[in-house]
DNA sequence: AGCACGCCGACT
DNA sequence: GTCGGCGTGCTC
């Protein structure tokens, strides 16, 4: 027992106790080793980490209250020092402790297992692993051929995508590859991958994508390709969907070395992966990639950090990038980081969808669906065509509102209104979930007249079936409309088989959120229509643009992706402002023109990605408690040396109520930090936590629930 | 974060 | 009389 060992459990920053814990150990244990040990009455997986070199181990700690690592679990290899570098690295830029990262970046199941149950696991794993090589082995010598067209068989490349691989080969990156909806790349990034792990018998390769959803599909096609070259489980894939012991398994694949390829969402970053050499991020400007709780990582940017760290290639893609990507893709001769790749073209001559206006100033006033759309709408269906009309707003109306007095359906508990749902007549709040009966009368006045204000998926549903009630499908039949949003996708597999719905060709009209704009191929639409998108282009929100333009092009990419059909496939916009220049780019489907608009007025008003950004938020059970916290906070950096001489290079704003400042009887409020220089608002955010834990103790910070910073915040 | 210890309300 | 609410405080 004469070897001192540190490790790292899962505490959070705010405990004091934010880093590695001291105990006793028999042998030396390598860094990355994870342990299990006592802390108080419990006993805790943990992993080992290395001296911390500024810090001697046994500062002000009585050796004599040292306890022993309770078990070692070194059946499994320790986690490398590429690993433990990521972790640490995300740990201080998103200040967080760097146990809470670690244990959170291992599968929840590793948690509560003994070294016994773990060597038990390992054995049965290695066992099937064995069994699965010696079958694959005997299937690929004379490949089975599988059905004409075979997803497995990699197809003729475009000129594009040839040429796209082939700087991707001569070049280290990282890469952005810029590619209009449909023009294949995910072919391109199969291609990749097969080529990297062609290289080497043991390199692995880690595709990303935004959201669960999008796994399944994206899983089929890589076993198609890559499960007869490697095996059954050279793919494997990692999110939240997943049970805790299939997670467990593609864990223990990635980390072993056995998954040549690993898919998953933004968790997937943290994989154990010893040999990485591709980071692939599909679709890198969504949003999904941004943590929300705990540590507020973007997979994005970490995949960044990650590839330069372990020397794998990364390779992003987007057919609307960030901004901030698509900034550091500009040429190399003005200080550009990554390289573009550009697919400009659909492929198999798809075109991409025309797109029209109409403005709504010369419509019948409080129209819905405009008469040219709807007319357009009949027209696909007497043709057997489908359309897509998308509304973000599910329920009936988001408002109820009496006719005589001012009552409103507020939520009680929440700064919104509760959404009426007509189907089961409820009046829904979409942030704290109460739901209730919708009232007879006006609770406030007793009025029997109580009506919808404004139009969701569920009215809009309902507008556009009595509107084509008369047309005719090319069969006869009745028009077919179909919903799909987060109601009615609510019960596991319900998605699925609406979808299968539309595929099958027995819907004509699809209504949905902007669920139904990702990643879905459906081949028969030909009109897509946006019903009320200029919401977002006031928004006090300065991604609000970027995000409504990277929504429309997505979900005109849904149109026109039948070679049969792309040419007469529109997409329509109901708009007050048609001349805007968001649709203006839109209607020419240039990206860059919308991107070099948006940065050039983001550098005029110095903001990301020409500053750097944090917030602080705080929850407490009032407005002026969460306030009066962020305000002590900021006092506080003022006083203190160390973080007071940062001020004169970083704004410091003062505390507001967030947008949503109340939910679930909590009140939020928040504070930007912003610098030019990164460097600069990282120092200081180091150096100011200690400000913050203290501050929270204060008497006067009482009612503060929690407080977190957010670092790169995408929502302000 | 957990989990103890610790002091005040409605129930077998 | 207990069971149990969640307010402070500690964990190598």
């Amino acid at each position: 027992m004469s070897h001192l060992v540190q490790v790292l459990l899962h505490t959070p920053v705010y405990s004091q106790i934010a880093g590695a814990f001291t105990y006793l150990s028999d042998n030396v244990l390598p860094p990355g080793t994870l342990v299990r040990v006592p802390l108080g009455q419990r006993e805790l997986l943990g992993v080992t980490w290395d001296q911390a070199p500024d810090q001697p181990p046994d500062r002000a700690l009585d050796p004599a209250r040292l306890r022993p690592v309770t078990a070692v679990l070194d059946t499994l290899p320790a986690l490398n020092a590429n690993w433990r570098a990521l972790i640490s690295f995300a740990a201080g830029y998103y200040q967080r402790a760097a146990g809470e990262v670690a244990l959170a970046a291992l599968p929840p199941q590793l948690r509560d297992m003994s070294s016994l149950q773990l060597a038990r696991k390992l054995k049965k794993l290695a066992k099937t692993a064995a069994a699965d090589t010696s079958a694959v082995s005997q299937n690929t010598c004379p490949a089975p051929q599988g059905k004409a067209g075979n997803t497995a068989d990699p197809v003729a490349l475009s000129a594009e995508q040839a040429r796209v691989i082939g700087q991707f080969q001569q070049n280290q990156g990282p890469f952005l590859l810029f590619g209009a909806t449909g023009s294949g790349k995910t072919e391109v990034f199969m291609q990749c991958t097969a080529e990297l792990l062609a290289n080497s018998s043991r390199a692995q390769a880690l595709v990303m994508v935004p959201e669960i959803n999008l796994t399944p599909q994206l899983e089929d096609r890589f076993k198609a390709r890559f499960c007869q070259m490697y095996g059954n489980d050279a793919v494997v894939s990692m999110h939240s969907g997943m049970t805790p012991a299939q997670r467990l398994n593609s864990w223990l694949a990635a980390h072993s070395g056995a998954a040549r390829i690993v898919l998953g969402t933004r968790m997937a970053v943290f994989a154990s992966m010893p040999q990485l050499r591709l980071i692939v991020v599909d679709e890198e400007h969504d949003p999904s990639y941004k943590s929300g709780e705990g540590a507020r990582y973007s997979a994005r940017d970490l995949a960044i950090y990650r590839g330069r760290q372990e020397g794998a290639k990364v390779l992003l893609g987007s057919a609307t990038p960030s901004l901030e990507s698509w900034h550091h893709s500009r040429p190399a001769a003005e200080g550009g980081r990554y390289l573009r790749l550009e697919m400009p073209s659909r492929i198999g001559n798809g075109q991409l969808p025309r797109v029209r206006r109409v403005d709504m100033n010369h419509q019948p006033k409080s129209c819905i669906v405009s008469p040219p759309l709807l007319a357009a709408i009949a027209q696909r269906v007497a043709r057997g065509e489908q359309s897509m009309v998308f509304l973000n707003r599910r329920g009936y109306a988001p408002v109820l509102q009496c006719t005589d007095c001012d009552w409103k359906s507020e939520c009680p508990h929440c700064s919104a209104y509760r959404v009426f749902h007509k189907i089961d007549r409820t009046l829904r709040c979409h942030h704290c979930g109460l739901t209730e009966r919708v009232p007879r009368t006006c609770p406030a006045c007793g009025n029997h007249d109580i009506a919808p204000l404004g139009r969701g998926t569920e009215r809009l549903e309902e507008h556009l079936a009595e509107l084509l009630a008369d047309i005719r499908r090319p069969d006869g039949q009745p028009v077919r409309i179909v919903r799909i949003d987060a109601d009615t996708t609510r019960h596991k597999g319900a998605l699925e088989s609406q979808l299968a719905q539309v595929h099958g060709g027995d819907v004509d009209v699809l209504v949905g959120t902007q669920m139904i704009a990702k990643g879905h191929d459906f081949r028969r639409i030909t009109l897509v229509a946006a019903v009320n998108p200029d919401n977002a282009l006031f928004s006090s929100d300065f991604r609000a643009p970027e995000r409504l333009f990277s929504l429309l092009m997505q979900a005109a990419g849904r149109a026109g992706r039948d070679e049969a059909v792309t040419h007469q496939s529109e997409m329509w916009l109901q708009t007050f402002h048609p001349t805007h220049p968001l649709y203006e780019a839109l209607k020419k489907h240039d990206y860059p023109a919308f991107a070099a608009s948006q940065l050039k007025e983001r550098q005029q008003a110095a903001m990301p990605p020409f500053s750097f950004q944090a917030l602080v938020r705080a929850e407490a059970r009032s407005q002026e408690a969460a306030q009066g916290f962020l305000k002590l906070a900021s006092a506080a950096a003022e006083r203190h040396s160390d973080t007071a001489g940062l001020l004169a290079q970083l704004t410091l704003y003062p505390a507001v109520p967030m947008a949503m400042a109340r939910i679930a009887d909590v009140e939020r409020a928040q504070m930007l930090v912003e610098s030019p220089s990164r460097a600069v608002l990282q120092r200081f955010l180091s150096a100011w936590q200690a400000d913050l834990h203290h501050t929270r103790t204060l008497p006067e910070c009482k009612g503060v629930l929690r407080w977190a910073i957010d670092v790169d915040p995408l929502n302000i």
